[in-house]
Order: C-alpha cells, then structure tokens, then sequence
DNA sequence: TGGCTATTTGCATGATTAGCCAAATATACA
DNA sequence: TGTATATTTGGCTAATCATGCAAATAGCCA
C-alpha cells in the first residue's frame, strides 16, 4: 500500500530531477541566481541558442517548480522559486570529483 | 575563457542529474541506501522489470559514479558511493511540495 | 489602426532513451 | 567436461527530447 505512494514519490523526484539535467538550463539556473529576475531576452543572449529553445528550457523549469515567471508590459521575467539548489549542485560536484579522482587512479 | 570551464561544468553536472532522473533508478538508490550492498537478482525483485533493463540502470548509475559495483562469484554486488543524496533528495522534495501547494491554491 | 518588439507555439527532423527478448559471458558445481 | 545460475550485451521498436524556422500572440507606441 505505501507502494503506490512511493512509486508516485519517485515518479516526482524523477520529473524534477529530469528537468534539471540539462546544461542550458543549468546554466539558465545559474544565471537566475546572480540576480532577482532576469527577462528572456537576456537570458537568451547567455545560452546562445535561439530564442524558442530558451523559452522551451524554461517553460520545463517552470512546470517543474523550479522558476516562475511575470510578464510586464512586452517582457516575460523569471525567477527562481527554490534556494535550496546550490547546496544540491555541492552534492551533485562531490560526485563528479569523486568520479574523476576514480578515472585518474584507473587511468594511472 | 571561463566560459568553456563552465559549459564543462554544466554538461557534467547534467550527466550526473540525468542518471538521476528515472524513477527506476531513484527506486534502486533507495534500495541500496537501506544496506551496505545489494545484488542484481535482489535489486530486479523489487524494481519488477527484466533483469536487463535493471543491469542497464545501474551500469548508467555506475558510468556517473553514483554506485559501484564488485563481482563476487557469479553474483554482482552494487553500492552506492556517494553520501550526500539524502540531502539533495530534500531539496527536490522541497521543489515537489511547493509546487504541489501552488498548484492547490490555483485549483482552489 | 498599423508597425515594432518580446515571447510562445506549431511543426518537422534528427538524436537519445527505455524496454524486452535472445544471445553471449562468466562462474559454480556435479 | 557439461549443466545451471547470474549478469551483461546486441538488436530492435516505440516513445520522448532538443532544436530551429516560421507563424501566432500580446503589448507598446506613433
């Protein structure tokens, strides 16, 4: 019976988790947390890409939870909606540097 | 300059988020936090799908180097080697449930 | 109203992913 | 050596994802 719940609870977490792993929007997440909000615009012109893309990247962050936006007068800002993402980012680089030091060894 | 330092970073932190994001693998993760180590045939019992599709999971969880794995006769035994994924995990749950309550009050 | 700007959405395309079955591999054991 | 068990890998298919271009939408201003 908890099954279910759990099931649904991983469902989530995945859902979430999917919509972070992706190096633009990574990159749009650190962009966002430099400043209060930030418009399209602006962020379009970090990531490179066009428009439509940057849009779709954060139209997925938003459905995720992860930013909200506002639109005033022609421009759309957005926002983050978490704090608690840099401490995931430190777990996520301990990760990594761990795997890397492992390559090395093997490696060497 | 930095610029390409920090595409690497973001692509790498995506790679590890990626292997993350199914709810299958997340399952196997929660399994192999309850002990020091499971084996495949155990992991497949609880996940419920072909033990293939389970061995293609972890070997993704192992190529981010978020478990590890050691043979030992004709069984393969997988832990995990990263400590902080409870905490990031509350991170994610803080997402899930902020998102679901803004959700009630738009419902409501 | 008409034109201009910012953003989103429709559509098509190529790439990646998840899953299963069957086959290959490796180990144990009689 | 031959057989059984545990795991991984090859090959296939269906589904999802990322991206750009073009078109639609919405707000501003003359």
């Amino acid at each position: 019976m908890d099954a279910r719940i759990d099931q649904r609870r991983y469902e989530t977490r995945a859902r979430i988790l999917k919509a972070l792993a992706h190096p633009s929007r990574l990159k749009l997440i650190d962009k966002l947390s430099e400043r209060e909000e930030v418009c399209v615009c602006d962020l379009t012109e970090t990531i490179g890409c066009d428009m439509s893309t940057v849009s779709r990247h954060l139209a997925q962050l938003r459905a995720a939870g992860i930013v909200e936006s506002e639109k005033r007068g022609q421009m759309v800002f957005y926002r983050l909606r978490v704090k608690c993402l840099q401490s995931l980012f430190g777990c996520i680089e301990s990760v990594a540097r761990s795997h890397v030091e492992e390559h090395l060894v093997v490696l060497s």
